[in-house]
DNA sequence: CATGTCTTTCAAAGCGCTTTGGAACTTTAG
DNA sequence: CTAAAGTTCCAAAGCGCTTTGAAAGACATG
């Protein structure tokens, strides 16, 4: 009775899921799970991720086996199947290796990343080197690993925004861009005035020779640092002197080699603010080295990103300082991302 | 002459790649490409991935046209397809949050990136929470994401090595389990000896009350570190004091609040062995608060581990310190594991 | 000119998942 | 008791890529 036609078996992929090169333990795939189940593949995965038309019971003996046979979806063909990958970039881009990375990195990865794990995303992190950084950001978006960026450091007039905008991929800058008008979306301190109030309060305790021991001022956030410090000094008629100011990487040492030398000079400065929490270490050991005392002969402010382990805990700060918080950054950037993701929309 | 079989044509999937929700730009793909180069599928691949059967001249056709549209492949459809995702996890645990990522894990990440991008890499971070520790690396295996994994902070006996050995895959630790027996790679500055070293050297300066300020013991890190202490003491017949040893979380806050506590103690240290130069820093101000003199009054021995934003880049040491390149350890961490990628072998 | 050997190119299967269009089986209405 | 509507499940197409098996073309040989 049978016709000729012996319909061939052809070879399924059941069997070999061999996989990590040295392949000892073998995931367990959809196919397997639905067949140890006598189900079809489409009624598990329905199952899995919730639709309506499933039995209930039906549900639950699946999610069981799901367990029990520690079945957990292939994220690589889900994101090819439904077109998302589940993923967020954070780009470092290699110029910023010593004044982003160090410091502010940790803290701000593990704001965000508490908030990835929440929604079920990934972080990927990329490092681009300057050179190709077009062509780097590009492949980022066509290699289809990501959702969405998160870009950081950015500097002024940074091209990466209006870059992301033009490939038209999600992003969240922390920090801000100056001279860019095309719209996108950040978050960041007020680091303008931040520094304004800081100066000003140094000013209202009757210091007239304030210097300003600022970060590159490539980066974005300096600049606005900057602007914050002579604007609070012109409102007094104040004319900032360029001897009182510096700027470069900032390290401990940064801090402590410019306050001594600020200090050796004649006429040296009554007070320092100083950008970062690192370099401000290396100031108060540049103070305490002339003899002087930290508030009595000098007064000094340091901006305090809260990195955690610098930050005494019993809320005494062992500088006055302005405040802003690494991590609480991070998960915000998360989150203003993730909802972005949500609807097409943008955002301040 | 054509006979009624119509081949309908197959919906194909060449005209409405969308991507990114929004969905601005879209994504050159394989059809796309090589449709636009009247060239089958096969031969496209192929000739980007550098197959010996095509030829030269197809070959940098190919290449300038994929330039051109700025095509680069589906790192998700070329996964699923060759078994690899050309990706390493990195994996935080919470529990280290504060000990591990902030000061330590910036740099690794800075050095270990360097070697990936050099190999085509991506760089997976995931947090793990420590309650499902065993599912969540479960399922990163399984999630097919990842070809490798690094484990950051291991404590004693970690239970995190014998999981990842009976899942199959690959991995390398930074820092080791003390009490495995199992193999497994790792990489790890020599703690223990370290300490001893620096123990030896006060000693050999006379000193005989030492104190040491250490991370928190459930970290392997610590136990090495203080058993070479005591060790040390050991040989020269000499008992550690419980007085004099604190353990906790590696901050300055820290380091000052012990230091304090210890200089005001009836019978303080004369010397003081610190675990962090975070704390050590901490340490200094305590010192410096009460007046004394580090290396005059109270001798002060850090570990250095060299975040490249406090090490002095002059080479004159801030503190004396025994030293340790984390950034260097990143890298050779991963390299360490790309070349275990390479072949099924294990390692030292 | 017919035949055999390389070289170059192709069509189609398969990776593991989602999802559409329908079939099979139940329940309710006419 | 048959027709319509609901429910539950399935087969198969498709995501973008690699890769196998084979066909077509180029070239040399008898």
């Amino acid at each position: 009775m049978p016709s000729a036609a012996e319909s061939s078996r052809i070879p399924t992929n059941s069997d070999p899921p061999r996989k990590f090169g040295t392949g000892l333990k073998t995931a367990t795939n959809l196919k397997q799970l639905s067949k140890s189940l006598g189900l079809s593949q489409t009624t598990v995965s329905r199952a899995i991720n919730g639709y309506p038309e499933v039995k209930e019971a039906t549900r639950l003996r699946v999610q069981e086996a799901a367990r029990r046979l520690n079945y957990s979806p292939d994220s690589r063909a889900r994101g090819l199947a439904i077109g998302r990958a589940m993923a967020i970039g954070h780009v470092i881009p290699v110029w910023t290796e010593h004044e982003m990375v160090n410091p502010i990195f940790g803290d701000f990865v593990a704001g965000a990343s508490q908030c990835y794990s929440r929604h079920g995303y990934d972080m990927l992190l990329t490092r681009v080197e300057d050179e190709d950084e077009e062509q780097a950001y590009q492949q980022l978006a066509s290699k289809g690993r990501l959702d969405g960026i998160i870009v950081h450091g950015p500097r002024l007039e940074d091209s990466r925004i209006a870059l992301l905008n033009s490939l038209g991929i999600p992003f969240v800058v922390h920090g801000r861009s100056s001279g860019i008008s095309e719209p996108y979306s950040w978050v960041d301190v007020n680091n303008k005035r931040s520094f304004r109030r800081a100066t000003e309060l140094l000013l209202d305790l009757g210091h007239r020779r304030i210097a300003l021991i600022n970060g590159l001022e490539h980066m974005d956030f300096a600049v606005r640092r900057r602007e914050g410090y002579t604007e609070a000094l012109a409102e007094r008629g104040l004319r900032p002197d360029p001897n009182l100011m510096r700027s470069a990487e900032m390290t401990e040492h940064y801090g402590h080699r410019e306050t001594r030398m600020m200090l050796e000079d004649q006429d040296p400065p009554t007070a320092i603010l100083v950008s970062s929490l690192i370099s401000g270490l290396g100031v108060r050991r540049a103070i305490e080295e002339q003899g002087l005392r930290m508030g009595h002969d000098v007064s000094v402010v340091t901006h305090d990103d809260m990195i955690s382990y610098l930050t005494d805990p019993d809320g005494v700060p062992v500088f006055t300082a302005t405040r802003s918080s690494v991590r609480e950054a991070g998960r915000i950037s998360a989150e203003l991302l993730m909802s972005i993701l949500g609807q097409p929309g943008s955002g301040p």
